[in-house]
Parts: C-alpha cells; structure tokens; sequence
DNA sequence: TCTGGGGTCCTAGGACCC
DNA sequence: TCTGGGGTCCTAGGACCC
C-alpha cells in the first residue's frame, strides 16, 4: 500500500486471490466500519489510471477503468482530469485548442516537449495514453521539513516578523528532530499583501539540527529580503537533509 | 473558486572546477 | 590569457498535489 496524504492510497492487489468485488466490497466494508465513512475506488491496470477512476463515480462508487478503456472513457474527459495538469497547463493547453485528454492525445510527441519541456512534454505524452509505470512507494524519505503562517492581519512591524520567524524555525528544527534528521539548507520564505512571494536560501557547510544555527541562518535570509510593503505570510523550510539514523544513530519510532 | 499549510519536482541561470 | 566543454552545486521561482 502507498499511502497518499490523509484520505488516499495505492494498493497493489495483483496477487490478492480474489474477484475486484470481493476485494472492494472488503476495502469499503472495512472504512465504513473502523469510520462510518463511505469511500470511492477506482481499479486499474496503473496508478495514474486508478486515480482517475477513483474519481469517476464519486460518493461511494467503484470503478474499473482498463486499458482497452482509455479510448472510450478517458479521451472524452476533460484535461483537468488528468493527474498533474493544474489550472495553468489547463489555460496553456486552451490556448492551443486542446481541451479534452483525447485531443492531448493527438498531439505528436515534438509538439509537448516544444511546450512543456523534456519531463513534463514526455509525462503529458504518455499520461494522455493512460501510460504508467510507476511503482508503489510504500516507504519514503522526507526531503524538508518547513513551518509557514499566515497572518491574521498584514504586518509592518518588523519586531512581529522577527518573533514569527523565530518561532517557525524552532518548530521546524524540533520536527527535523524528532524525526531525526538535519539539514544544510535553510530557506524563509515572505509573502506580501499584494501575494507578490519572495524566497531566500542559504546553505551552510555542515549538516546541523541547532536551531540557534537555523534561526541565524533564517535572520541572514531576511535581512536579503527589503520589507517594503505590508507582509502577509513568512515560512521557514530546512532541506538538503541527511538522516542520522542512517550513520549509526537509532532510528525514530514514528 | 479561493485560501491555507504541508509537501515534491522541475527549470534556468550563475558560480566554480577541471 | 582566452575559449570551450562538461560537470556539480546553489538559488529563486513556478507548477502541482492533498
């Protein structure tokens, strides 16, 4: 199983010696006791297919979606649909005529990597086939850890700034530790009342998990950043992480 | 449709090295 | 000293996802 942030995930049930009914009749007979909650499943040949089907017959359906499928019931949907393409690729792909992932599909291969660059033309390629060989993830390592907020109101004052930034960074280092990990990256990000967004970055030369160390690197980041106008959110992110359970140290029970 | 908070991945440019 | 090619690392921003 791959879990897939807080109400979704993979499941790999190729091996499962039972009919899809079973199976889902199994999955949705299980949330709906353990939460009373009803679900929608989708059953595929891939994940990008899944996810699609999934979504296909909302409260509480089930349904299949095969690759001798994608011509009938997945040409015809909407762009949109297709998972990785957000609201600006929508409006990009409108501008040149193609609003369903059939007419996508038409495109010649040149054509998507001309618009879209080398990885995403390629994803769009095969993504609009229902083409998907991704694996299941079922464990991961984290790549940052960051804290952010936004304000209630705007803020000018730059003494409320400072605290903030003070305060994300000690969560995020105390969140880096307890899942024991330091960084060498620190990034703040400020966001202003017009939501123009800014980032700063700074990388030091040795992995470190001591906040006063983040929270300095934090305050050099902003002293780069001319706070001209109202902010309206400021974060902090560590990246560039190195596990410590990974040189010998134990590992977190998390 | 927008906002908010937590993430990932990609790209482009610059600095630096051999 | 200059030019060129290849590679790595870093930074900033953007798109996308749940």
């Amino acid at each position: 199983m791959e879990d897939v942030g807080i109400d979704e995930a993979y499941l790999d049930v190729t091996d499962i010696p039972e009919t899809n009914e079973e199976i889902t009749g199994r999955i949705k007979a299980g949330i709906k006791e353990k939460t009373g909650l009803t679900c929608s499943i989708g059953i595929a040949s891939n994940k990008l297919l899944a996810k699609i089907a999934s979504d296909m017959q909302k409260p509480d359906g089930v349904t299949v979606l095969m690759e001798a499928d994608v011509e009938t019931k997945l040409w015809p949907l909407p762009v949109r649909k297709l998972y990785g393409i957000g609201p600006k690729t929508e409006e990009h792909l409108k501008g040149i005529n193609i609003e369903t992932i059939g007419q996508l599909a038409a495109l010649p291969l040149e054509k998507l990597l001309e618009h879209f660059g080398n990885s995403y033309g390629q994803y769009l390629y095969e993504a609009a086939r229902g083409m998907d060989e991704s694996p299941l993830v079922t464990h991961w390592e984290p790549k940052s850890f960051s804290r952010e907020t936004t304000f209630q109101e705007d803020v000018r004052d730059w003494q409320v700034i400072a605290r903030t930034l003070a305060d994300l960074s000690k969560e995020v280092v105390q969140d880096m530790q307890g899942h024991r990990y330091k960084a060498r990256t620190i990034t703040i990000k400020i966001r202003f009342s017009d939501f123009e967004t800014f980032t700063r970055a700074m990388t030091i030369s040795d992995y470190t998990d001591s906040e006063e160390e983040i929270r300095k690197s934090a305050f050099a980041c902003l002293k780069r950043i001319e706070l001209k106008k109202k902010v309206r959110l400021v974060g902090v992110r560590a990246s560039n992480l190195i596990a410590l359970w990974a040189c010998g140290i134990n590992r977190p029970a998390y």
